[in-house]
DNA sequence: ATAGAGTTTTATCAAACAGTCAATTTCCGT
DNA sequence: ACGGAAATTGACTGTTTGATAAAACTCTAT
């Protein structure tokens, strides 16, 4: 019995919801839901309103299918922190790659800390089960590490703040971060500053052995 | 000569002007420039738009007011640090008020981010000048307490940046840092473990000694 | 108390907005 | 090549938005 008669997507189809999600990341992750428009949209997209609109049929739709698509990209770093790991390269290894979804993924940063500072509306409930779910789970390996000896004592969950405060900088602060360093040093060689610079930071810290 | 004869402001111009300021921070704040709208600060500021409209001609004089009156306020910590007092003390102090600007002025936080998350298209020149202008000179400063060993070597400029980030992180993305706390953790004391755990960070690192 | 500046309201506008609809055109398996 | 499904379009609707004009009202210094 086909009783999830999924109707499958035609080449056409499968194009223009791309094109339509690529266009929609532009302008959501710069202006916000509501301050997206869906003309807009469908420029970036190169194709009239009413035909995006056969594809999505609200504004919000589109929305929602950008939030969907984006989460396990998003939290796949955190996830794949491995308990049986050392703890300072498993550290290391996720900095590095949180800074380089920074890196590689500005625009999704971007509509992430754009849904969040509007106070999350459409995503508070899985902020409050799915997130922080992974949180608590990956905040009692951290702290069973530290327990152990193998880092410094502190709060796990103000340290994955402290991992994605830092690193998603990079990609919402962009402009700041360019406009402070300069030509000469706000180029691509940014983010290898920056990696150095949080390895010291999380690993060693600021004040001198003495 | 008086060649700028300011226009003294009678009573209620300047208590009007104070409640549209205030509306229009929670809208601008929560919204950003496009998202938010002249009805909605004209009802929170208890008014007519036309009315609203007679103390600041066009919307965009609203969003300016407030960021001209914002800049101050936001750069002051930094701009006190000061270059003959211990380095330890100066970055324990810098973090910690930078922190309690979180606490207090969330909604001046989340003004500025939404600006830069835009592009920072009203303060771009502003950005390059008077901020890269500061953070150079204090960049000097730092790097000159790592010169003489009392800072471990690291890029001044990107700490600066972390201590933005980790810090502000509080007051920008507080829908989410409370919902990961959950209603246990995540009441008014989490500004105190925020700040424990960056001292512990910033200044220890969280490599045990060994 | 009153004149004039300062303030508020009502009515209104054109543009931008999200979304609909019916009619047309394109695509593609047979 | 053809028929039906899929895709596209232009014309349109009702609403929201930023902004204006003019008339009516209120405050305050004299």
């Amino acid at each position: 019995m086909d009783h999830n008669p999924e109707p499958r997507k035609t080449r056409i189809q499968t194009e223009n919801e791309a094109r339509i999600l690529d266009a929609a990341l532009d302008a959501f992750s710069i202006h916000g839901f509501r301050g997206a428009t869906v003309d807009q949209i469908a420029e970036g997209a190169g194709m009239s309103k009413p035909n995006l609109l056969y594809y999505f049929r609200r504004k919000q739709d589109i929305y929602e299918a950008l939030i969907d698509r984006l989460l396990d990209t998003w939290l796949e770093p955190l996830e794949s922190l491995n308990e049986n790991g050392d703890p300072i390269p498993e550290l290391r290894m996720y900095i590095r790659r949180k800074l380089e979804m920074s890196r590689d993924f500005p625009r999704e940063s971007r509509l992430f800390a754009n849904e969040i500072l509007q106070g999350a509306p459409r995503i508070e409930t899985m902020l409050e089960t799915r997130l922080k779910g992974l949180v608590d789970e990956k905040s009692q390996v951290i702290a069973g590490w530290m327990k152990a000896g193998r880092l410094n004592k502190a709060d796990p969950r103000h340290m994955i703040f402290a991992i994605w405060s830092t690193t998603q900088h990079y990609a919402d602060f962009d402009v700041q971060v360019r406009a402070v360093l300069g030509p000469d040093r706000g180029g691509d060689g940014r983010f290898e500053d920056a990696a150095r610079f949080l390895e010291t930071l999380f690993l060693e810290g600021l004040k001198p052995r003495a």
